[in-house]
DNA sequence: AAAAAAT
């Protein structure tokens, strides 16, 4: 269905048009009739099926009533509010809204942390009618009165299940109350848990729904592909696999930022354009990484969830989880930065012994199976006994050998004969992971490195006090924890992983 | 046993 037969006006068509889109896709011809309606929605489609332009094209078009090319502030105050878990995932969310305004004398701009404040007040002060943030610089602006929005008329919570999680649920009902009861709430995201859903029952009113495909489903356009692989042999088969599948490009999620930032620091070392991102990083590092990715100077992006969801890279032919998900929802977004927009993508998970458990929560979840497999040259070191090794009996006799038969020796051999220092050294693959390492439990516990990022080492450098209040205050992974988290959540969602529960 | 999000 084209664009034009959705009932959108012409100032929006047209820079759709500009922008190369002339057919909307299935999530965006059954969402954009409904949200054009006024009706409350909760919308689930796979990863890259263009959600975001299925939520701000109808609310331009709401808008458009609005429009006013006049400067007085008053005339333009906040009627959209759109809300995103991540500063990266806003930004991306406000360059495509600009685009989308071109034509229009609507107002939209991007409000989160880790930069500076006071461009944004400036914004708001001069009237803006579509606002897109994250939570916590959004309370900010708030507490100060640098913004308002008791004239919000659409909230979309994009990533709604995250948005709705533990971590943010206290802040999005803060921000909700401050909203009319009369306006319109929309969530959009391809996971959305049962106890989400019930969730949101609690603030929509007789909202519709809208399924492309059946919700936790994956895109079928990704190739996915499991290997098991012994843990202390993870770094060395990602390596292998780098070489022997070509990839131009590949985003490595790994599980915390430590592993990121280690694993980022390891490839580096072997020759890899690599760097990595996570939230330890100082804003203006993520953008550039992320930047420098875009632009195919960085090849291997080293990221944390930080980057699993929403984020819209070009052609990127290779998602690699490094380290299993925590939650299998976040499976499904991470191998969703593949595959986009009609494209194909190869998505290939590294699952040590230890990480069985989430392996069946995603096939569990997206209701397919996925059978791990080996790669010759990195099977696991002692197959004959599968009970004790830690794969479970489950997977006993489902592993087989990789359809691609792996040439590592020679690869090596090729690779060290083109960089012959590189010979001096132990052959690193061969060795365990430090945490395996026996002698290390010997040994005195080391102090804990400083892994926190430049600004707030130099801030605690200027302000001694600046530790100790990181000390009273109780942290976790080097960051204070805010007030209102230390409370006891208002409602407790269940644990990802219980067996037998209901998906 | 995690990450994210304000300073």
């Amino acid at each position: 269905m084209s664009f034009a037969e959705l009932g959108l006006s012409p100032e929006i068509l047209r820079a759709v048009d500009e922008l190369g889109y002339s057919e909307a896709t299935p999530i965006q011809a059954k969402a954009i009739p409904l949200v054009l309606s006024g009706r409350d929605l909760l919308a689930a489609a796979q990863t890259g099926t263009g959600k975001t332009a299925a939520f701000l094209l109808p609310i331009l078009e709401r808008l458009k009533k609005f429009a006013n090319p006049s400067v007085s502030p008053a005339m333009h105050p906040v009627r959209a509010l759109i809300l995103s878990p991540t500063r990266e995932l806003a930004d991306q969310i406000g360059v495509n809204a600009k685009a989308y305004t071109k034509h229009l004398p609507l107002r939209c701009t991007t409000i989160y942390g880790g930069v500076n404040m006071d461009p944004q007040t400036a914004d708001l002060r001069r009237g803006i009618e579509i606002v897109i943030a994250t939570p916590g610089r959004l309370l900010d602006h708030i507490q100060q009165k640098t913004i308002q929005l008791n004239k919000v008329d659409v909230l979309v919570l994009d990533e709604a299940d995250r948005m709705l999680d533990m971590g943010f649920i206290q802040d999005i009902r803060k921000i909700m109350s401050l909203l009319p009861k009369q306006r319109q709430t929309l969530l959009f995201s391809a996971t959305f848990a049962p106890e989400i859903k019930r969730l949101a029952a609690d603030f929509m009113h007789d909202p519709q729904t809208v399924e492309v495909a059946r919700q936790n489903s994956t895109n079928a356009q990704v190739e996915q592909l499991v290997y098991a692989v012994d843990s202390g042999r993870k770094r060395a088969l990602l390596s292998h696999l780098i070489r022997e599948r070509e990839m131009s490009q590949v985003i490595v999620f790994c599980k915390t930022k430590i592993s990121a930032d280690q694993l980022s620091r390891d490839l580096k070392r072997d020759g890899h354009a690599a760097e990595a991102i996570h939230g330890d990083k100082a804003q203006s590092a993520r953008l550039e990484t992320l930047n420098s990715f875009k632009s195919g100077e960085v090849k291997v992006l080293v990221a944390t969830d930080v980057a699993a969801r929403g984020l819209d890279i070009s052609e990127l032919p290779f998602v690699v989880n490094y380290e299993m998900p925590n939650s299998p929802e976040d499976y499904v977004h991470r191998i969703g930065r593949t595959g986009r927009a009609g494209a194909s993508g190869v998505a290939i998970s590294l699952m040590s012994p230890d990480e069985v458990k989430q392996h069946e929560a995603i096939e569990k979840l997206t209701r397919q199976t996925l059978p791990p497999q080996t790669v010759n040259g990195f099977e696991r070191r002692d197959a004959s006994s599968a009970a004790d090794s830690g794969f479970g009996s489950r997977n006993a006799g489902r592993e087989r050998s990789d359809a691609r038969p792996a040439r590592e020796p020679r690869a090596e051999r090729a690779e060290r004969s083109e960089r012959p220092e590189r010979s001096e050294r132990p052959e690193r693959s061969e060795r365990p992971e430090r945490s395996e390492r026996p002698e290390r439990t010997e040994r005195a516990p080391r102090a804990p490195r400083d892994l926190r990022d430049a600004a707030t080492r130099s801030r605690e450098q200027r302000d001694p006090q600046e530790g100790l209040k990181v000390a009273r205050v109780g942290e976790i992974g080097g960051r204070i924890l805010p007030q209102r988290q230390r409370e006891v959540p208002a409602l407790l969602l269940p644990p990802r992983y219980k067996v037998n529960q209901e998906r």
